[in-house]
DNA sequence: TCTGGGGTCCTAGGACCC
DNA sequence: TCTGGGGTCCTAGGACCC
């Protein structure tokens, strides 16, 4: 009766949550589409059966979509994060220990339970989670995280009951004869075209491989791996995440920009959102980096400029970040291309309390001054919606830079103005 | 016309130190 | 015949994840 990882993986989740309020779509292919209504990065059982691809531009798929009765959403992250925290919320009443992996998925570390348990434990999970909020989930049990992982594929498969468990060493084996390296947890297409070149196509081939070649193939993230293929637990299970050690927020843009002007009003909503994002975490960032390209799909001349700049003193104040991010645009800005997407990202992060304190920064009664101003905003834009109270340099006409959203479902959970009728 | 956003970790190589 | 040996820190770039 050694530890046990689960896995339990959301099925289809963002397809999943436009489901729990919208029944009528239950059994109908449903898809959600990237941000700008990019491209399809969930697909129900229905739409993956119609053949249609995750990763694909939902431009070249509209005719089909039309012409096939498939639902198509723009994503609502409102709605999936706040759906993804009523999951979790309820699996960290089945283990002490948890570690939130992404939105959709989250390792629970059971130990000392017997075989029977331990799936029974999952059952009940499964059940739980559906009936608390609405979404379907399968789970994985095994002795290391990356073969829980495979073992939740396998849950995953139509004819099982959504629960799987990997131990017994045969079948391990057999399971992973018939596997594809690429589709192991931490083996990228890179390393796995290179392990095939050297005729390691398996995943059972390179569990058999000698650790000296895999290290040297693959790095010490690889030889992790493959050690974990053979039930020896190297990924331990983060239960409090480190602290974030950047932050980004970038976008595409709704149309191709190509006045300084429009960019930088989006540059300046990039930076403050940004900003809202590192107070809300209690973090100072010391450097700035922005980043600015043209469509790297389409002919035609390409630019792609970046810049990092360190900052007179580590803050979280929207107005220190907003300065410096905009005179980096207009260094790296180059005029006469259409750009496409363009970010902001701040580095160098560390705990607001903690920090060197600098003659430079603002102190004494202008700095409380600063954070009070700060900290009204932030409650404005909870209190009435995002971006209510913005700099005036983020634009107050209409915003060509806008992403394209045009299909997103109501936020039936976070706004109190689209909560779903019961008639 | 139209192809997402947000992260982490590892390595190599250079600068610099004693 | 012969050119020390280690160490740290930083950065850029690559690879991976969802």
């Amino acid at each position: 009766m050694r530890d046990f990882y689960l896995m339990v993986d959301c099925n289809n989740f963002y397809a999943s949550c436009e489901r729990v309020f919208a029944p009528r779509l239950e059994g109908k292919p449903v898809v959600v589409l990237s941000n700008n209504d990019g491209c399809v990065i969930a697909r129900s059982q229905e739409a993956k059966a119609l053949g249609i691809v995750m990763g694909e531009p939902a431009y070249k798929r509209e005719t089909f979509f039309a012409r096939n009765g498939v639902h198509v959403f723009s994503s609502n992250y409102a709605l999936y994060g706040d759906m993804s925290a009523r999951v979790m919320q309820t699996l960290a009443g089945f283990a002490e220990e948890t570690e939130v992996y992404s939105i959709d998925e989250c390792f629970l570390l059971l130990r000392g339970l017997g075989t029977s348990s331990l799936l029974e434990t999952a059952r009940e999970i499964r059940r739980t989670v559906r009936k608390w909020t609405g979404i379907p989930v399968c789970v994985g049990l095994a002795r290391t995280k990356t073969l829980a992982k495979i073992a939740n594929r396998l849950a995953k498969k139509a004819d099982g009951d959504g629960v799987r468990l990997l131990e017994d060493e045969a079948d391990i084996d057999r399971i992973l004869g018939d596997m594809d390296t690429g589709d192991i947890w931490g083996i990228g297409r890179k390393s796995a075209l290179r392990l095939s070149s050297c005729g390691v196509h398996t995943a059972l081939d390179l569990k058999n491989q000698a650790d000296d070649w895999i290290r040297r193939q693959l790095t010490v993230t690889g030889l992790r791996t493959a050690l974990e293929l053979r039930q020896i637990p190297c990924i331990a299970l983060e239960d409090t995440p480190p602290p974030a050690r950047s932050l980004v927020c970038s976008r595409s843009f709704g149309t191709r920009i190509e006045s300084l002007e429009s960019l930088e009003e989006a540059v300046s909503a990039y930076v403050q959102r940004a900003a809202e994002k590192l107070r809300r975490k209690g973090l100072v960032a010391a450097a700035v980096q922005v980043f600015l390209e043209t469509n790297r799909f389409q002919p035609g001349p390409r630019y792609a400029g970046s810049r990092c700049r360190a900052l007179a003193a580590p803050t979280a104040d929207t107005l220190d970040l907003h300065g410096p991010a905009l005179e980096i645009l207009r260094d790296i800005h180059k005029p006469g291309y259409k750009y496409q997407k363009a970010g902001v990202i701040l580095l160098d992060l560390s705990p607001a309390g903690n920090r060197q304190l600098s003659f430079l920064e603002p102190h004494g009664e202008e700095k409380t001054r600063r954070d009070a101003l700060m900290r009204v905003m932030d409650r404005i834009n909870t209190v009435h919606g995002r971006g209510s109270l913005t700099l005036a340099a983020s634009g107050l006409g209409k915003k060509s830079w806008h992403m394209r959203q045009e299909r997103r479902s109501p936020c039936y959970t976070t706004s109190w103005a689209e909560l779903p009728l019961v008639r």
